[in-house]
RNA sequence: GCCGGUGUGGUGGAAUAGGCAGACACAAGGGACUUAAAAUCCCUCGGACUAAACAUCCGUACCGGUUCAAGUCCGGUCACCGGCACCA
């Protein structure tokens, strides 16, 4: 019989879809285990090579886990809001929700080909009402708790689609997708309150098993900085605030610099000599784009304050006080002492504006460069903090500052709120009703979901309000407090809200009384294994977990942490080493490796590419090998024979494939799992037969990277049942993984002079004496002084001479 | 600029915990089978020296160090990739 692909597979996709062999159990006395996957969002492209990487790897984890006797909870849904959708069903004509329900059609069928082991009973989608209605429902939640809040935004806007853009949509200062010019527009937004969990969101990573770098990228986005307050007397009367990390500079602060927007140049105008100059340059930074603020002009510009200066609280100096945009208004307090001496963009600002330069920490040289070294460094002309260590002197100036009553430890962060609003049509409506007499108003918690309207037009406006804003008869409505006339939200969820809380969801999918109810919330608690890409570390992973300790803090899920353990995949490149896409013309298509060489060959060869972090290109001549070796393993069924292994050797290659692939796949080495089994099977080829115990511990092993071909293997030696209804993963006898006798290197001053085939028990003294006998080693050693003998048990003699 | 990662044959990549560099594949070359091709099977496959083999030497981006022993550890340099980007 020759492998034919094209029957065996669609052959035990079916048998496994009417047996029902992937539903979990809610209430079973096994051992849970919960994988997840980022659930997709359907494109109209269609499924690349690149998605079924991480489903083929975690699919891999989880139908081991089923072979060790788990209730295996492995679920798929789609992610469906989301503005390439809208903007497809904008320019076709045709609906979003025709527009997803087709794309979704597409991606299933497309998914169901590679036969992945999802819970297909337990899928989701995130533009299902019964599903947004539980969106909704926390965002209320996070509203009632005080953690949704709208206010005055500067968003982005694109000049020629006219419509918002996401921060992610804007690249270099233009429109990702048309190029166009992108501009500031104010609005009012709601916002989330994601800054009131910085600290947890940093804390809790302790909690979990993520790779280092997501954890330092989650850190480091954070941006949590120890430092202090400390209040400015001014000349005009106020007391001028600013934040520092660096309290120990307080002396050598030899001016101050405030952001151009902060709200004291206003209340100061009248003071001011030189008004004008001041006003001009509030008028350039405003009309700066974010850009050209940051990333274009590092050059530091600014306009010192006439008529108005500060006084430095430790030594009573007069110091001058600038605008500049280097301070932004969103960070602290909006306004900085400026140590020149010791940090770097104060010390080219002073440079520029010819400011006296004074060193108070030593170590280095202030007129050449900042000195920003903390860890060496001690203090001078600091007064009374002379003498001490940066940490210490730090620790005393806030000791000093806060018994004066002028300064106090403080705790900063760079993450902002969260800007929660979309002035697009495709997204959950966000339920509030506003009502002149009350204000911001819930949609009562009985009216979920809140439906997104059927429009005849969702095209985004020219005003910058959500296509919504125009159907005045849902925008009208009655206040659910007072019963007067009042208006809904127009606006709708960013993408990332049905994301960050669907893994709840497939505990209990169907459940239409609660997102979950608490015994699948006990019984499932969290996801065991969570693969995902690098690029969501800052987004989705953030919002998701913030959410997720919400819902821990009010008494709805049971853990504080939505994910025990998470990894993440490398991209599938195409041929050429680039980003597969449309526009570079190298995207594959699975479909066509599926229906070439089978789904069985895609998925190893998507596991076999190399390290799994890690980006690899597509090579279509690859794909063979990994063919072959499927091939290799279903024509085993010819050398068939009785008996439990051909040889002693034979078994202890099979101990120690055994160990080696459970292993691997345990440690995302898939590649070298595969490896191993390669090398097993060139063993068996090279005795020519299989014994049916060899042949069934072969098809287990290699069961969980390519299903169909194992279980049609199985059936047609007539192994019993079948993998899944019955086997067992192998166990694998430690005293069997070692060879009874071994190779060991002999060395010369660490030079390989001779390999020896010795027993495994040998003694150190047997080992050298047998060293000392090969004629190399003899040729080498003569007339020479021995210095020492090193000897690693098992792997190496190395003897150390001189002459 | 700051933070993180990577750098190994013609290619993808292996190499617990400092202990035989190049597993397993791909590509290439040669051979067997075949009328022929495909498929399959077998052999060779980092470099220098060699007709070939043996032997020897060199070789994990570059320079230096630690060690009996370095792809692996330490210091420095370069290149590429990712994240952040005036966060005081």
């Amino acid at each position: 019989m020759k492998y034919n692909h094209r029957q065996i597979e669609p052959k035990w996709q079916k048998i496994w879809e009417e047996k029902g062999c992937f539903h979990a159990e809610d209430n079973s006395d096994k051992e849970k285990f919960y994988a997840l996957i980022e659930f997709p969002y359907p494109s109209g492209q269609g499924l690349h090579v690149g998605h079924p990487r991480p489903y083929t790897a975690l699919d891999t984890v989880s139908r081991k886990r089923r072979l060790q006797g788990y209730n295996v909870l492995y679920p798929i849904g789609w992610d469906a809001f989301g503005l390439p959708t809208e903007n497809y069903a904008i320019k076709n004509h045709i609906h979003p929700e025709i527009v997803t329900k087709n794309n979704v059609e597409r991606f299933k069928k497309q998914i169901r080909s590679l036969g992945i082991s999802f819970d297909w009973s337990r899928e989701i989608n995130t533009t299902d009402p019964d599903y947004y209605k539980w969106t909704q429902w926390i965002f209320l939640q996070l509203f009632q708790h005080g953690l949704a809040y709208k206010k005055e935004m500067a968003v982005n806007w694109c000049t020629s689609c006219k419509c918002v853009l996401a921060n992610e949509e804007v690249v270099n200062g233009v429109c990702e997708r048309c190029g166009s010019e992108v501009v500031h527009k104010t609005k009012s937004q709601w916002m989330l309150k994601i800054t009131a969990y910085a600290d947890r969101l940093i804390d809790d990573l302790d909690l979990v098993d993520y790779p280092e770098r997501v954890k330092l990228q989650q850190k480091n986005w954070i941006g949590r900085s120890y430092g202090a307050e400390v209040e400015f007397d001014t000349t005009a009367g106020d007391k001028l605030k600013i934040y520092t990390t660096r309290a120990d500079t307080l002396f050598g602060a030899t001016y101050m610099v405030m952001s151009p927007e902060h709200p004291f140049i206003e209340k100061w105008a009248d003071k001011l000599s030189n008004l004008d100059e001041v006003r001009a340059y509030q008028a350039e930074s405003a009309k700066k784009s974010d850009f050209e603020r940051t990333e274009m002009n590092k050059d530091k510009t600014g306009v010192k304050l006439e008529g108005v200066s500060a006084i430095n609280p430790v030594n009573d100096t007069e110091i001058p006080i600038f605008i500049s945009d280097y301070v932004l208004i969103s960070y602290g307090t909006g306004a900085i002492m400026a140590v020149p001496g010791h940090d770097t963009r104060d010390w080219e600002f002073a440079k520029k504006f010819d400011l006296p330069i004074i060193e108070v920490v030593k170590g280095g040289d202030v007129e050449k460069e900042a000195f920003t070294d903390c860890a060496t460094g001690i203090m001078v002309n600091s007064g009374f903090l002379d003498g001490l260590s940066v940490e210490d002197a730090k620790e005393k100036i806030i000791a000093f500052l806060t018994e004066k009553g002028i300064g106090e430890k403080k705790t900063n962060f760079k993450l902002r709120d969260w800007v929660f609003s979309r002035q697009r049509y495709w997204g959950e409506p966000i339920p509030i009703v506003h009502c002149d007499c009350c204000g911001y108003v819930p949609v009562p918690e009985e009216e979920l979901p809140l439906r997104l309207p059927m429009v005849e037009s969702y095209e985004p406006t020219d005003t910058g309000e959500s296509p919504l804003a125009n159907m005045t008869k849902w925008v009208e409505t009655t206040c659910p407090k007072c019963g007067k006339k009042a208006y809904r939200e127009t606006d709708t969820m960013p993408q990332w809200a049905g994301s960050s809380w669907y893994y709840l969801r497939y505990m209990d999918p169907h459940n239409d009384k609660a997102i979950a109810s608490d015994e699948a919330f006990k019984y499932w608690e969290s996801v065991d294994w969570y693969n995902g890409g690098m690029e969501h570390t800052t987004l989705h992973l953030l919002y998701s977990r913030f959410w997720h300790k919400f819902l821990y803090d009010i008494g709805v899920v049971p853990t504080k942490e939505p994910y025990k353990k998470r990894t993440s995949h490398g991209m599938i490149l195409g041929e050429n080493g680039e980003k597969m896409s449309k526009s570079r013309g190298n995207v594959v298509n699975p479909d066509d490796i599926v229906n070439e060489y089978g789904a069985d060959t895609l998925r190893l060869y998507e596991m076999f590419i190399g390290d799994f972090e890690k980006a690899a290109p597509w090579s279509p001549s690859s794909i063979r090998g990994c063919r072959k070796f499927i091939e290799r393993f279903y024509n085993m069924q010819e050398m068939l024979c009785d008996g439990d292994f051909i040889r002693k050797e034979v078994e202890k290659d099979f101990h120690k494939t055994i160990k080696k692939v459970g292993f691997d796949i345990e440690n995302i080495k898939f590649n070298t799992a595969i490896a191993a089994m390669m090398a097993l099977i060139n063993v068996i080829y090279s005795t020519g037969k299989v014994t049916k115990k060899e042949l069934s511990i072969f098809a287990i092993l290699l069961n969980p990277f390519a299903p169909h071909v194992t279980e049609e293997v199985w059936e047609a030696c007539a192994l019993g049942d079948g993998i899944l209804a019955e086997a067992k993963w192998p166990e694998y006898d430690e005293a069997k993984c070692v060879d009874d006798t071994i190779e060991i290197v002999a060395q010369i001053n660490g030079r390989i002079k001779a390999k020896l085939v010795i027993s495994k028990d040998a003694s150190q003294d047997e080992v050298l004496s047998l060293a000392k006998s090969e004629q190399k080693v003899m040729e080498a050693i003569r007339g020479m002084n021995v210095i020492k003998e090193i000897y690693v048990k098992g792997k190496l003699v190395n003897i150390v001479v001189k002459p």
